[in-house]
RNA sequence: GGAGGGGUGGCCGAGCGGCUGAAGGCAGCUGCCUGCUAAGCAGUUAUAGGGUAACACCUAUCCAGGGUUCGAAUCCCUGCCCCUCCGCCA
């Protein structure tokens, strides 16, 4: 969310970003309305000095046993349209509230203005693509081979995109869980934490995946929702709180399944394990001092890399353009993975700052000293990574002529010293 | 699931229709005092919105939302959260 006084001051500059970011925002009607409850409050306060300080002096004229019928009277009148006034406003103030809402980040300058996928830039390209003798089978073809895959078992209990691990495929994506939480812990210094999948309506809205997002959501008949990624309950842990200087910055980690509808995707990269439903996700979350939280975006994504750099897998970065920046982000990195079977760079993590959107939806704060104003941290997080495309691209790429599939170096700790997955 | 108890300022804790934005204590800040001691004395310290050149000033806030009343931290209703006991249960 954005600061209503920001936009009152700045209405340009969040009308072009509510374009570059082909979001649908109305910044006039905030600006209107914004308008419209100031006034009100202007009237409704006049009314309300009015009526507390005749209510005190019908306090004192009852204490002396004197009447107060008339100014009683007129204080009623008083009362009803202050209570009339009081509801417009509060109407008006909710207008507001969830037209706020729908306005998005504005873009970091390093944002490159774009209309796409093919306008975000391109800044860095890592590794060496696997060179095969024979054509590269894909991850689905594999785990069929190999029994580590189990697509239409999975199909069978929860319908398409709900995938099913078995055996040294089960083995090998937690391999990578511990591998990924153990790095970050030890080397780079996360707390680990285990979260609720099930979050309210109220945790949704303060990462900003409500209400933009409510379609690609699952929720409950209580009204809860499951959480598409580990941010939204880790993020919001600290929601309400005023954190005190020193506590940052928070580093957390967390490893969860995620849930996503993924509606009006259909058709789109459906094949095995690309695009599903449920899957899971190592996340990394930050909260951090204004002043340092683009240097820890660096950071950040610099620790998502590693990930891919320890396990040899060749990846490219970059900046995504505006028009595929989401909702809250100010400023993201994507890393595509390449994978040989399918032959495509596949999205694996995205390393973004929020600066204080997040956080003031969240209502996260901290206190640069103990007797200054608290003001708002801000908030960063990034895949590290997502595992059903990290799982495709060791596949594929660790395969081998006779379709076994070489375990990379770092995960064999973690795979009783294994070399191969064979049939 | 059943039966009770509770949610007040940075913290502890009073208040239970007007004199309470809120006693008292702790912590913090300011000054004074004291050649030692986590000592003593006085003052001061919430947040948000409106308003002002800046003050002043006004409004709201005692978990949240409704209601009763001229007037609510205080009475009524609903919800949320916490605690205790019973039941159930991985």
């Amino acid at each position: 969310m954005l600061d209503l006084k920001f936009i009152r001051e700045n209405p340009e500059r969040v009308k072009e970003a509510v374009n570059n970011k082909k979001e649908s925002g109305d910044v006039d009607a905030i600006l209107d309305l914004d308008k419209r409850r100031r006034e009100i409050i202007n009237e409704v306060e006049v009314l309300k000095a009015e009526r507390n300080t005749a209510s005190k002096k019908i306090g004192e004229l009852k204490k002396k046993g004197e009447d107060a019928g008339d100014i009683v009277k007129k204080m009623k009148e008083v009362s009803n349209r202050i209570s009339d006034m009081d509801n417009e406003l509060r109407e008006v103030g909710e207008k507001l509230s969830s037209a706020l809402l729908t306005i998005p980040n504005i873009p970091h300058p390093d944002t490159p203005v774009g209309g796409g996928e093919e306008d975000n830039m391109k800044i860095d390209e890592w590794g060496e693509k696997p060179a095969f003798d024979f054509k590269p089978r894909t991850h689905w073809e594999l785990g069929e081979i190999l029994d580590i895959i189990d697509l239409p078992r999975g199909a069978n209990v929860s319908g398409s995109g709900f995938p099913v691990l078995k055996g040294a495929g089960a083995k090998l994506q937690r391999a990578l869980i511990n591998y990924m939480l153990d790095l970050h812990r030890e080397k780079h210094g996360y707390c680990e934490l285990r979260v609720p999948y099930l979050v309210t309506r109220e945790t949704m809205t303060g990462t900003g995946q409500l209400p933009k997002l409510e379609d690609d959501m699952y929720s409950t008949s209580d009204d809860m929702f499951l959480i598409p990624t580990a941010e939204v309950p880790v993020t919001n842990l600290h929601k309400g709180e005023i954190l005190t200087a020193d506590q940052l910055p928070i580093y957390y980690e967390s490893y969860t399944p995620c849930f996503r509808r993924e509606a009006g995707s259909h058709g789109k990269d459906t094949r095995g394990l690309i695009r599903v439903h449920q899957f899971d996700k190592v996340e990394l979350v930050k909260i951090c001092h204004p002043d340092n939280s683009y240097d820890e975006l660096e950071k950040l994504t610099s620790e998502a890399e590693y990930v891919l750099r320890t396990l040899n897998l060749p990846y490219r970065k970059a900046i995504l353009c505006t028009a595929d920046l989401s909702f809250a982000a100010a400023k993201c990195y994507d890393l595509e993975v390449y994978s040989a079977g399918v032959d495509k760079y596949l999205e694996v993590s995205s390393c973004s700052n929020f600066e204080d959107f997040q956080a003031r939806r969240a209502n996260i704060r901290f206190k640069p000293s103990p007797d200054t104003k608290p003001m708002f941290v801000h908030t960063l997080n990034g895949s590290a990574l997502a595992l059903p495309r990290t799982m495709i691209a060791i596949i594929e790429n660790y395969q081998t002529r006779d379709g076994r599939i070489k375990i990379p170096e770092v995960l064999r700790g973690y795979m009783n010293g294994i070399e191969y997955i064979e049939a």
